[in-house]
DNA sequence: TGTACATCAGTGAACGCGCGTTCACTGATGTAC
DNA sequence: TGTACATCAGTGAACGCGCGTTCACTGATGTAC
């Protein structure tokens, strides 16, 4: 619990990492109590400093939770990316990936997606944010992109919408299943392999199976 | 702006409604803030009452919130099943309805819905909750499982299994973009669009198609 | 290398405010006889 | 029909508390020369 003081020791007159220390506090509090349940005045406690040293740092508790919704999207933006590699080794495999990764990311991470998609921020407010939350559903854009090209170029579906339909669904099961702190109705199954299911009878329905995909048979 | 006043004229040293004003009072606040951004004491001043009246009927604010949700799983249950309406004429367009009717119900009702889904009421807390918020669900799985029962019996999917994952889809729809209120994507169809074409593409999946559910060809 | 100075990042005391909650109370309503 | 009484549902004043925010301040750090 010494975050943001380097090494051991004391800390000194200047915390030398506050910004990031308030970061931390705001996710382990979200984590805590929900992204309704902190304040200002408690995240500078958690940072173990003075009620006013956060305004150096931040507008407000609303720029705070901004920030972290930001830095949010970007971790999560990275998580896709990487599991969706471009497609690699094929384009099936990689999207299944994509999916679990999703739901990896909601569970790992439940203070960031909070923050991200429950704490009520308007995106709007800032457009570096918006920009930072559009990198996210462009990887999934892109993946539907791929997608959908693998069905005869006659009545292909436009990808956006595949694309709406795969985000709809992987947010719709980890924000109604998917997070393992509370409160959730019980599953029969893991939140991952309801999620693959769906996944599969949806791209059945659009003519993928296994076959047309990886080659195999 | 008179609710629960009976008529017009002053109201009395009783309120008479109290209990009924205040969950409207909740259900407005919520419209306008948010779950979390109204007190005890706001719903209090909009019922035009003092701060110390609410208790005789809420043991606190938490009690308050978990009894608009109550209501709100009633209101979506009845709204449910009366879309489904057992399945009547064909199961494909009753289907089709009860999706319609969700989407619908989150569009008309956010309050409820938020209160519902977003306010972090556990529903362990209160078991008639838990138990109302049960029989929504039943709804669901009563549809599919007269969806599945349309498929041969060899292979055929679990019902519980295709009730979530249409639930799972709606409600993913409905948080992403269904409310008509803020800072939401912006989107290429309507909402009720993109939620039909997925549960088309869907069901498909399954082995449905218009053909075999309708008896239409 | 040393010194003077500007800037930065935190302190801590203070304030006004609204909330949650309690309390003894009181006006209104219902009921027994 | 009238009266006495119990119960109910609200009042309003009071309290302690923590929050948000401001302020003059001060210790630490960086930089010019």
């Amino acid at each position: 619990m010494t975050w943001g003081r380097r090494g051991s020791g004391e800390r000194g007159y200047h915390h030398g990492n506050l910004k990031e220390a308030l970061v931390r506090a705001a996710l382990e509090l979200i984590a805590e109590k929900g992204p309704a349940g902190f304040t200002f005045a408690d995240a500078a406690r958690w940072a173990g400093v003075s009620p006013a040293a956060p305004y150096r740092h931040y507008r407000d508790r609303d720029a705070l939770i901004a920030d972290v919704a930001k830095r949010g999207f970007e971790a999560f933006t990275a998580a896709l990316a990487k599991a969706w590699d471009d497609g690699r080794p094929d384009v099936m495999a990689a999207f299944d990936r994509l999916g679990k990764s999703y739901l990896d990311f909601a569970k790992r991470e439940p203070a960031y997606y909070s923050a991200m998609f429950e704490a009520g921020v308007p995106l709007d407010a800032d457009p570096q944010l918006r920009e930072t939350s559009e990198r996210a559903f462009v990887v999934l854009r892109a993946a539907a992109e791929k997608l959908v090209a693998l069905l005869p170029a006659k009545g292909r579906p436009p990808a956006l919408m595949v694309a709406l339909h795969i985000w709809s669904m992987t947010h719709g099961i980890a924000s109604l299943f998917g997070r393992g702190d509370a409160a959730r109705r019980a599953l029969p199954m893991p939140p991952e392999e309801l999620l693959e299911a769906a996944v599969l009878i949806y791209l059945r329905g659009l003519g993928l199976n296994e076959g047309v995909a990886s080659g195999r048979s």
